[in-house]
DNA sequence: CGCATTTGACCCGCGC
DNA sequence: GCGCGGGTCAAATGCG
């Protein structure tokens, strides 16, 4: 995959203003806080089930455009809906504790997109190493795993389909950069990291509501 | 040549 | 204890 080639935008650096060029809609955005991996096999379920969640909140302030590493296609993009789930199902943050492990608890963080998108990856700025490829049960199609490509960095994210529309793609994001991504944005004189976007929403969710 | 992708194997947790 | 399912590794391969 290529996002410098990708004529996608890096949507995930959203100033607050600016127009979302982009050619999917942002159905879902979810955040999971305090390590919880409720995404899993349930995003979509999650998600759905989240629907009638009464936490809501637009997601406008997260979104926006980046327009860095090329926004050209686009159309539109509607971003609809942050819902914070909170769900405590925390099943296992690393299996694989005794190779790699979780550095710091920055990699608490997860979030979930469901992004209406015919495109099977979306170009979120940052750098991503495809490291797998597996079959879920309850999906038809296959679900991608990524890594940060940066060094240092554990960000990791997963990619699949709905497999109830799959015109919509579940991307579950989970850690936090701790870099500033190729396609960076600067607005205002600083740079919009989306992560830290996430970071911000998820603690002071996480803080606010406790 | 360096980096990204592919893909099968392996590991681990969980449920039965 | 065993099987299943999900997640990760790592060698091979491809591409710029």
């Amino acid at each position: 995959m290529n996002f410098h080639g990708n004529p996608n935008p890096t949507w995930s650096h959203f100033p607050a203003n600016i127009d979302p060029p982009m050619d999917f809609e942002l159905s879902d955005y979810l955040v999971f806080d305090d390590g919880a991996a409720g995404v899993d096999q349930d995003s979509s379920q999650s998600q759905r089930m989240l629907s009638s969640h009464d936490q809501k909140h637009f997601v406008g302030a997260a979104a926006g455009s980046s327009g860095s590493s090329g926004a050209t296609s686009t159309d539109t993009t509607n971003m609809q809906e942050i819902v914070k789930p909170t769900l405590g199902k925390c099943k296992n943050g690393d299996m694989r504790k005794n190779k790699m492990e979780m550095v710091g608890h920055n990699n608490n963080n997860k979030v979930a997109f469901r992004t209406k998108t015919e495109q099977d990856v979306l170009d979120d700025g940052f750098r991503w190493r495809k490291y797998g490829k597996k079959s879920v049960k309850n999906s038809p199609n296959p679900r991608n795993y990524y890594k940060c490509s940066s060094g240092g960095c554990n960000v990791k994210k997963r990619v699949e389909r709905d497999r109830d529309d799959s015109s919509y793609v579940i991307t579950t994001y989970e850690g936090v950069h701790n870099h500033e991504s190729p396609g960076v944005v600067y607005y205002d004189q600083m740079p919009l990291l989306v992560p830290n976007v996430w970071s911000f929403q998820a603690s002071s969710n996480s803080s606010s509501s406790s």
